[in-house]
DNA sequence: TATTCTATCTATAAGAG
DNA sequence: TCTCTTATAGATAGAAT
């Protein structure tokens, strides 16, 4: 836009290139504002000149922009924490930990009151994945806990009856029955009464006392 | 930079400012791009317009430039958290709900990864209940927005009955129609087109795109 | 709304300090 | 490296479509 036209890829002479970014960060800073200005827009710019530096401009605040450019953008903040496996390990994981730390935040700060009325209806859409996706994933945690504590239960129950008790259930009972999933999230416990209820009826009390608190 | 020079402030007409927004949002990416190529620097542009739409530019991932933000900029990450915005409101909830708010933040750091392994049975439990109230809060908020958007729309549809047009479904039969959820998030074209879905037959072609037209 | 058409206004490439 | 100057390329306000 001047003396001459040039062609937009990268000016060779360095000196020539330096001069350059520094007026056109000027102009793109500008006009970055005055859009935000004019047309009520938030705008968000960041700019690192080859050397590094860090160059910057925020209609509001940028937290909050880079915090709703998540939510639009594909809502994938696993992949996004995940890709840098190879390189820098402390500062990858620094970085990483901080975005995290302000999605969550954010997300937080939204799930937990009626700032959700600011959100649009995309926005809306992309927590409620987010959100389900963490529920199914501890959801799914949980129920592999409970299932890996029932097994141990069951062994444990199993070599007690080795010893010379004598069982109520045979080991072949104890392997076929059907924990009901919707009893977990209690403790040891509260699991031993559910494998108990698998039998046909209440077992002495004597016995049962004595085995509830051996397991518990 | 055209016809006549304009001041930087808010442009008062809808219609002007909107167009405005369009072709400067195009001249703003198109330097921003220039700036990264010409400069062999690292941009990063994410506009929202006033209505919540997106557009971004990024040289290179966008996730890379944000998360290097991150490091260039207040490597604090609880000065982050506190962004407590302007409003005393907010400051005073933000302190109040203070401890809570990092609680969960740790929380859904966990829920992200394997990271909750760590986590006891109860832990996950009290992770279930608070995914669970989020979730359903935004399923609410959504819920409302979306019948909102389509009590709107069913109002227009009617006045334009009302104005002579022979409807295919009566008022009646519109406010007893039953809206997919699914369908939501979209632009009110889509929330249009669903409406004539719940009839037993595509409207005329005629009449479907005078319609739509008005609608969109 | 988004484009197209101009007349103008800005940004900026070169060059000099 | 930054600044100022100046000529020119580029962006865009307003109007029309």
């Amino acid at each position: 836009m001047a003396r001459e036209k040039i062609k937009i890829r990268k000016i060779d002479n360095i000196t020539a290139r330096q001069v350059t970014f520094s007026k056109r960060r000027r102009g793109l800073l500008k006009k970055a504002e005055e859009l935000a200005v004019l047309c009520d827009a938030d705008v968000a710019l960041v700019i690192f000149s080859a050397t590094g530096k860090l160059f910057e401009y925020a209609s509001s605040s940028m937290q909050e922009l880079l915090g709703k450019y998540k939510l639009h953008s594909t809502n994938n903040v696993d992949k996004v924490s995940e890709p840098s496996l190879n390189l820098q390990l402390v500062e990858s994981d620094e970085s990483r930990m901080g975005k995290e730390v302000l999605d969550r935040n954010r997300e937080l700060s939204q799930l937990r009151g009626e700032d959700l009325n600011g959100l649009t209806l995309d926005e809306l859409q992309r927590l409620e994945t987010l959100l389900e996706g963490g529920l199914n994933r501890v959801l799914q945690t949980k129920d592999e806990r409970i299932a890996n504590e029932i097994a141990n239960l069951q062994q444990k129950m199993m070599n007690l009856i080795s010893k010379g008790k004598r069982p109520r259930t045979t080991a072949v009972e104890l392997e076929n029955s059907v924990i009901n999933p919707e009893d977990q999230g209690q403790s040891s416990e509260s699991v031993a009464t559910n494998v108990y209820s698998c039998n046909s009826g209440p077992p002495p009390e004597d016995d049962c006392s004595d085995t509830s608190l051996k397991l518990a």
